[in-house]
DNA sequence: ATGGTGGGTTACCCA
């Protein structure tokens, strides 16, 4: 079973490669974030001819998350406890019956501008009520897999130049120890359960020719509860589509489980 | 040196 996220950077202009990607990999699950439409915009009805069900939340210009799954979903939750954002960041859904049933929760993290800004602590206090989301989701859901554009490095291994980025957005002390606080929890990073070398990015800014020098940051994560880590059998990051013709400037990252 | 690129909208926008 294949489970992705991918920030698109609007899913009105990437949904080509969207299609692409879906037809060459075959996910049975993707998240996406930065779909940018409002949910009356949202493509379902392509979707749907490549085999998706699709939930979503989303609203016109920024953010919007959504889920595509060849199941069909219950139990969504677009909203979490003491976070009053009307951002549309979080979509939690249940995808399949009975004991392989599996809790996916696709999480567009607040980017944080820069540190110290008003958005910055907006980020870190999102980071805390959302941590306790997943407390609360992790005792229901032993099965879970919190996925997305955490805009957060985790470690200098996963970033090109760690220097030139020490304490800075998306790399600040502050903003990994809220993710440590969120793995802590019980969860691991799927990615460096199977690779520990650096190098190995997600995003590159769109400007300086970032992604031909391979000056990126790993900062779209697939953390997976304990019990799904005893079915995992691979987790990887496509670099491919940053490629194509007008990329997003993320790649998808995803697992296989048994 | 505050650039540069690419989404979105037409903005003191967001990444």
């Amino acid at each position: 079973m294949k489970i992705a996220s991918w920030n698109v950077n609007s899913l009105n202009v990437r949904l080509p490669h969207v299609q692409r990607w879906c037809e060459e990999h075959r996910p049975d699950v993707l998240s996406l974030q930065e779909t940018k439409l409002a949910d009356e915009k949202f493509p379902h009805e392509a979707l749907r001819e490549l085999g998706f069900e699709c939930a979503f939340s989303g609203q016109k210009s920024y953010n919007g998350v959504a889920i595509l799954a060849r199941e069909p979903m219950r139990d969504l939750v677009k909203d979490v406890d003491g976070l009053d954002d009307p951002a549309r960041r979080i979509l939690a859904a249940t995808v399949g019956e009975g004991a392989t049933a599996l809790r996916i929760i696709n999480l567009y993290v607040v980017n944080g501008q820069s540190v110290g800004s008003d958005k910055y602590a907006h980020k870190l206090k999102w980071l805390t009520h959302v941590r306790e989301f997943l407390r609360g989701q992790l005792v229901i859901h032993p099965n879970l897999a919190v996925m997305g554009d955490f805009n957060i490095a985790p470690e200098d291994r996963d970033v090109h130049d760690p220097e030139a980025w020490r304490e800075l957005v998306l790399c600040s002390t502050p903003e990994r120890e809220a993710l440590d606080g969120i793995v802590e929890l019980g969860f691991s990073d799927s990615f460096r359960l199977f690779s520990e070398e650096s190098g190995h990015y997600s995003w590159w800014d769109y400007r300086q020719g970032a992604f031909r020098r391979n000056m990126g940051l790993r900062i779209d994560l697939i953390l997976v509860s304990a019990a799904l880590r005893t079915r995992l059998k691979s987790a990887s990051i496509d670099r491919t589509p940053r490629t194509w013709e007008r990329p997003s400037d993320h790649v998808p990252v995803m697992i296989d489980i048994s």
